[in-house]
RNA sequence: GGCCUGAUAGCUCAGUCGGUAGAGCAGAGGAUUGAAAAUCCUCGUGUCGGUGGUUCGAUUCCACCUCAGGCCA
């Protein structure tokens, strides 16, 4: 009979479930979220946590990663394999074609989803993954705004070409002088993705940006998030994983999972997917335009750099202060022991 | 053994008609709201291979040495 028995959450009557665990974390609605740069070792971490909350009856794994997204890049995205994931069941996995494009809002829709069946089967969430602007959504939530459009897409791209970029951003700023200032002129990305939001709604995009849709995780969800970042303090060590991991993964037959992309004849190189890290670099590679050596340094060099992008996020995420381990194995560990101290296991 | 070319930032190189030097890449830090494994911003002191010589002053010109590549023997 623990203390934090009464303090935490509402306690259901007793009657409805004849299981104390399954009431408890049913009850409490806690979400686990796993997050740490690429090669440190999440998903082992999201793997063992599953087997200390007594299975996959037990717990609901969640990707968070934008390249996994998609069918058939497997060996290039580390996805665990086939037996992992019969053992292992991920949701947000191998759900996209590659031709597709997925973003951000998809991700918190379709999370948010996952969570309430998860939810519904008595079953504990367990988000892990890379994307951390995907994860960020989530957590804080994202505002209502419309999607990509195709027509005025092209259209900013047109002018872009004709009256160059500082044009676009003086028209933001004319419009908007909050979201010029956060946008960079040659980020034309964001830029163009700023006026298009601006032109569909008659609206800044500031004020948009705001009005969090449903409001965080927490409020959406009505449950409380343990969040557990794995951040090496040695990145050496980081460096001299990922490099001998893209080896393997050339070893285990990446190329061919690249020739297959490239074989189906409509995709190309500005799709999401094919500018994912180290399909980029093989398909060029196909392509004749760069030799092996250099297919495989600066596929290793774009590793190496996404990992420093998913430390920034992480060091700069405020709600990470406490809960930042630099050593993987020990990761479940330590979740486990903040789950126990809530009763959850 | 002789001749030629090179030696400058971690890497590939530019440059200084003599006043101690700057690009790309790598690396580091940062941003990040429907493409995010994306996109973008900021950051450059290094015995200018070594030792002498000429000069007010040499990374720059000269000599020799070392190393690398090439050519001739």
């Amino acid at each position: 009979m623990s203390p934090s028995n009464e303090s935490v959450g509402p306690v259901n009557a007793q009657s409805s479930s004849p299981d104390p665990l399954t009431q408890q974390a049913g009850s409490q609605k806690t979400i686990v979220v796993i997050i740490g740069p690429t090669a440190v070792g999440k998903t082992d971490a999201a793997m063992k946590l599953q087997d200390q909350l007594g299975g996959q009856s037990k717990a609901q794994l969640i990707s968070a990663d934008s390249a996994m997204i998609y069918k058939g890049m497997d060996i290039g995205t580390a996805k665990p394999s086939a037996e992992e994931l019969a053992e292992y069941p991920h949701k947000l996995v191998s759900i996209l074609d590659p031709n597709e494009i997925y973003s951000a809002a998809d991700f918190v829709r379709d999370a948010d989803k996952c969570i309430a069946q998860a939810f519904a089967e008595n079953k504990m969430p367990i988000i892990v993954g890379g994307t951390m602007l995907y994860v960020k959504c989530f957590l804080d939530g994202i505002a209502q705004l419309p999607d990509a459009d195709e027509a005025i897409r092209r259209q900013l791209v047109k002018e872009l070409d004709a009256g160059g970029a500082q044009a676009l951003h003086d028209e933001l700023a004319a419009i908007d002088p909050a979201a010029a200032a956060n946008i960079h002129p040659n980020n034309h990305q964001r830029l163009l993705r700023g006026l298009e939001v601006v032109r569909l709604t008659g609206k800044p995009l500031s004020s948009q940006w705001v009005e969090q849709a449903g409001g965080s995780a927490t409020a959406r969800l009505g449950a409380n998030i343990i969040l557990l970042g794995i951040l090496p303090t040695q990145r050496a060590v980081l460096h001299q994983r990922i490099e001998s991991r893209f080896d393997q993964m050339l070893e285990s037959g990446f190329l061919e999972e690249v020739r297959t992309l490239r074989q189906r004849g409509d995709l190309h190189e500005d799709l999401p997917a094919v500018r994912a890290v180290g399909y980029r670099q093989g398909w060029q590679f196909l392509a004749g335009d760069i030799d092996a050596q250099t297919m495989r340094d600066k596929a290793v060099v774009a590793t190496r750099q996404l990992a420093k992008r998913q430390m920034t996020w992480m060091r700069q995420w405020p709600e990470l202060d406490n809960c930042i381990t630099d050593q993987p194995e020990q990761a479940t560990a330590i979740l486990v022991k903040r789950l126990a101290a809530l009763d959850l296991v």
